[in-house]
DNA sequence: TCGCAAACA
DNA sequence: TACTTGTTTGCGA
DNA sequence: CAACAGAAC
DNA sequence: TACTGTTCTGTTG
């Protein structure tokens, strides 16, 4: 009778999510313990723990369903997984080299940077109540993104924590990306601080040109060097023949290093095997306790239990799954016209309330405004209207409604988003209370003819996705074969074909750095990037605005003038502004100048983890624009 | 050669202001330092220090001026004082009483009544960054209004901070004030949790219905009951023939006490001399240096000093320090009509920054959004638009701007904000630090025919200023005479015949609470405030608003009704609160109903201190709407 | 009229 | 980590 | 299409 | 005191 899902309660309720670089070798067990206890009898907790439960439970059902399937079943599935592997493996294209950069704790790494005092103290960035990033030091501790400082601080008392400075990280991710860009001018940033690029081209114009034709890692590590030369801040990367396995090596050496799986099938297998599924970009904390209770724990596991897999998800996420345990997943790296963007939101945790006036009045209007501002500024009108809710259970409710037609008018959303939220305040039930309010527009169509085209910067080019479609089949068996361990603790240099570069305070290119400035570079090193007191150079002009009389004297009609000019200026940029959507927007009448970038929208496109319903972290922030963790 | 200002330095840059009720005979020194270690070195600190030496600065030339006045001046000075002080005197008017009621430790108490656990231990309302104000067990740690949340903790370990729940506050106060208005219907709020009443005119009804015709104390003892038991909160009251001494009564007892001051000049008197300056609303904290450095500590001083005085400020000043002494300070209590407001302001504090883009392109709108709305619903026009800067250093710096014509549009605020902004980034200075921006608009004209009127719940009636123009002479001498010490210890209730209440743990009233429902009172105790989920009955309608046909099947098509039905609602409910700005809009088509009263706008109306620059206590809030201390 | 500083809740 | 927000008043230029 | 949940940074 | 904000994807009904 006693249902199995009863005995959760051994497990911690929250426990220390350690995977991630530089969390390695922590004793996981009693930091979680802390966080246990600093969270216990909390909402936040309690929301947690039902969360568990629920996760518990559908995995229950599925081994339950599972265990029932009959030989012919699983044989059934396994066809149908070696069909789906036949497919990927068909399209699968080991020619070009593709390479992910990211940054090394990058809003951490920002901040160490323009503060010297915080480079030999762990520190984090954010709020008291909620961190964005720590850096390594931190990362012993248990300090983490995504955690409560305050939580933090109980792991870490020494913990120094710094508020979030997003625009500056901003300025120094065009730095990097500027950097990129002579690697390949089409890379795709998923991120401000991390990029797909493909440098198959890039390695075949340094061999035309005969210069460093040493192997495909050095070029890379060239990059690197140029990244650390260029902001100081040191990224990692991972190198292969398609952007999933790139994605994973370039968290494997992380910090500073880097990662290369050679371009074949067998190299490839001979990586992915080993990894544990939570590896995979795509497989979060939810779908590994999933795929670990029906006995999958590593990439080998998903092919080996494909029959009974087949039955437990639905056929995309298996494609996934088997794409996945063949390390040729697709959609991450798009092209830098990858697709346009498909919503925007906004959304504002606050004290909770149940107060629908007030919602209604004071922050329902603040929300569309941000979000039409936004949405004005990105050239897109959007048809379906969603609002979110959290209630102060911390549970979270959408509700949504398509208009009859496209709009950035920030009243129909607005009174879109009203009707939504009314319905949710009925006179028969309880009034709920909100401690989060939300406001999402989708179903975007782009506004106009032309499209605000915000990447005119760096370069334009088409898509460049590997795709993974018709090829050819083999390795079918190659998996269920090759079964040695390879070496993950990353130290010989190329002790396999998989090469790894090793850790050094900065990024060593041996002699490859000398070279570099020969490649087609712009010296662009130190972007300026405070647009600031631009344009305001016009006070020279002399102009008749406000038409008035000014009462004021002398010096007052002079002042007038100035103001009034400035006024006109602005008036001039703002049209521009709406005109062009730039993301740079540089008031003033003397545009022209001032570089436009891209703001790397993210975008991973991959499939989403199983269909368990699973736990989550979410925090608070603790002010307006303030310490907030938030991207604007 | 060296500076007298110099030394400054062995005073606490910041220290304790415990010019509060219930921080009487606690360690201000220990509590200071503390205070001053935890600021040490801030930025805050610095300015604070900076504003203190421009204090001590500024009283040392006061000093300096007046030690070189000649006898001839100094006669003149006096014979200008009492010049002024016959004025005063011949304009009193002893005749009518009027009654200041202050809420006891408002928004704690209402913490603590709605959750029993924190009726015990030292609590505060606000957040780790600032607090609104604290309990009475909190004050004898130090931790009072204004005073940062962390701070606090250092002086209170045990201190439980609670946020900040302004509309709940709103609504006690509503509960509160029906009390009064049966006391005085035109009873003057001067914000949440306090008014000035005339009650004249009740004592005279009571009497003519022979009803108690107990002492004056007896009845306000009586409305102080009677908001406890319509409220559960204690007030405290100050009685006297004029709103100036009511204020400074209404202090006295506090908390749960109340205090009465004879209606002669004799009594009046002798409550006021030996009262220090800094007990008169008006003089702050920096005043109140600034008079002590002259040799003036008490009220009596002032007149003592009033030869010295007159030469030392401007007439106005001057003019506002004579009644003081005499306890006839007027600019207090308006009628509920009182005049008009004159400006609608929104500032907001976030993360410094220097980007001239982020300000113009996200907070300002957001800031002038905001502000139309309140301007909007409060029914004004402005003319004149100012901008608030905070830079990073804790400077203010505002810059003003007037249009044309008055207006309360965003694009014609925010375009005029925008290009006073833009004036503080030229091209030739470093570009500031900004950590607070603000915009007020003022030179308000009511907007269309009929000003939209929230105050029509209560009462309606004319200005009810206790006038301070001409009258009689005498009590010039009178003062120089009584110099006698009177009992301040308020214990023994009418020792003297001013007369004082002690406290209990409800306030008593004797018998006279048994016939208190016999005056005219509607039993409006618990006003049903919550206006939340109204006006969504009106679903049942049917209604064809969006005309286009609709997907989604019988539900689907049920549920569009539906929602439709509710936007028009909305639509309907919009155009009502943009046409009359209701203060208490409650959205929907069934209007009609629902309480409308006004939100008491907060007015003193007192000459500002001194001329000093001194300092200040500011603090940051920490979120959004999240847990800030802000009225809205 | 403008900018600043003080005051109060 | 971190020192508010809204409104009024008076002084001095 | 609407609601929910998971995932990533 | 206190557990984010923005975007995308897949599953389910
Ligand atoms: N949960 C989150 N919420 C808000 N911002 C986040 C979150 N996670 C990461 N970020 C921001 C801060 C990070 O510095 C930045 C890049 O993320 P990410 O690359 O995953 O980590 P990181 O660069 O800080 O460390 P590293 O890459 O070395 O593990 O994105
Ligand atoms: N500096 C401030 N900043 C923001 N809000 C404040 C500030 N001071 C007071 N308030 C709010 C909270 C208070 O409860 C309310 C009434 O103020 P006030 O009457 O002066 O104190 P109080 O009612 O909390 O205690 P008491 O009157 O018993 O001394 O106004
Ligand atoms: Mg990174
Ligand atoms: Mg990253
Ligand atoms: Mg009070
Ligand atoms: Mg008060």
């Amino acid at each position: 009778m006693a249902n199995s899902s009863s005995d959760t309660s051994r497990k911690n309720v929250i426990e220390l999510n350690d995977n991630k670089a530089g969390m390695t070798g922590i004793d996981k067990a009693r930091i979680s313990q802390i966080i246990e206890e600093a969270s216990r009898g909390s909402k936040f907790y309690q929301r947690q723990q039902a969360k568990r439960q629920a996760d518990a439970k559908r995995a229950e059902e599925t081994r339950r369903k599972i265990d029932a399937l009959s030989r012919e079943a699983l044989q059934a599935g396994e066809r149908a997984g070696d069909a789906e592997i036949r497919r990927a493996v068909s399209a699968a294209d080991f020619s070009r080299t593709h390479v992910h950069i990211d940054m090394d704790a990058f809003y951490a790494a920002v901040e160490m940077l323009d503060n010297p005092r915080l480079r030999h103290v762990p520190m984090a960035v954010g709020g008291n109540d909620m961190l964005s990033t720590s850096n390594y030091a931190a990362r012993r501790f248990g300090v983490r993104a995504a955690m409560p400082g305050f939580i933090a601080k109980k792991l870490c008392p020494q913990l120094v924590i710094v508020p979030c400075r997003f625009r500056r990280y901003k300025e120094v991710s065009r730095q990097v990306q500027a950097v990129l860009a002579d690697y390949d001018p089409q890379f795709s940033a998923a991120s401000l601080d991390e990029a797909y690029l493909d440098i198959t081209d890039h390695l075949a114009n340094r061999q035309a040109i005969n210069l460093l034709p040493g192997p495909k890692a050095t070029s890379v590590a060239e990059l690197r060097y140029r990244v650390f030369i260029s902001s100081s801040l040191t990224a990692s990367a991972g190198i292969g023949p398609n952007p999933m396995v790139a994605k994973i090596g370039s968290d494997f050496n992380k910090p500073n290093g880097q990662y290369r799986v050679a371009g074949s099938s067998d190299r490839v297998l001979e990586f992915i095997r080993q990894l544990p599924v939570r590896k995979v970009p795509g497989i979060g904390r939810v779908t590994e306790a999933w795929l670990n209770s029906l006995g999958v724990s590593t990439c080998r596991d998903l092919y080996e239990q494909r029959g009974a897999l087949y039955h437990a998800c639905r056929p995309l996420t298996y494609q996934f799954y088997m794409r996945a345990c063949l390390g040729l997943s697709g959609g991450f790296g798009y092209g830098r016209n990858g697709p346009d963007r498909k919503s925007v939101s906004v959304e504002r945790t606050f004290q909770a309330t149940d107060s629908l006036t007030w919602l209604l009045d004071e922050k329902l209007p603040e929300l569309c405004e941000s979000l039409v501002r936004h949405l004005t500024k990105s050239g897109f009108l959007g048809r379906t209207v969603t609002i979110k809710l959290k209630l102060d259970t911390f549970e979270v409710l959408t509700r949504s409604h398509g208009l009859p037609s496209a709009t950035d008018s920030v009243q129909a959303i607005q009174s879109a988003a009203a009707a939504l939220l009314r319905q949710e305040f009925l006179p028969g039930r309880p009034a709920p209370r909100i401690r989060l309010l939300g406001v999402r527009v989708s179903s975007l169509t782009p506004r106009k003819a032309v499209i605000a085209d915000c990447s005119s910067g760096v370069g334009s080019a088409g898509p460049k996705q590997a795709r993974l479609d018709e090829l050819l089949v083999r390795s079918t068996k190659t998996i269920a074969e090759t079964s040695t361990k390879t070496n993950t603790t990353a130290a010989v240099c190329s002790s396999s074909s998989n090469e790894t570069v090793s850790k050094s305070s900065t990024p060593v290119t041996s002699s490859t750095s000398e070279n570099a400035s020969k490649f087609n570079l712009v010296e662009s090193t130190s972007v300026e990037t405070k647009t600031s007191a631009s344009s305001a150079s016009e006070s020279a002009l002399s102009c008749p605005i406000c038409s008035a009389s000014q009462p004021g004297g002398l010096a007052g009609l002079n002042r007038h003038l100035d103001f009034c000019l400035s006024r006109s200026a602005i008036q001039t940029a703002v049209n521009d502004y709406s005109n062009d959507g730039s993301a740079c927007f540089t008031p003033g009448s003397n545009s022209a100048s001032s570089r436009k970038r891209i703001e790397a929208a993210s975008s991973s496109g991959r499939p989403a983890g199983g269909s368990a319903s699973g736990g989550g972290k979410r925090a608070r922030i603790a002010a307006d624009g303030r310490t907030g963790v938030g991207t604007i």
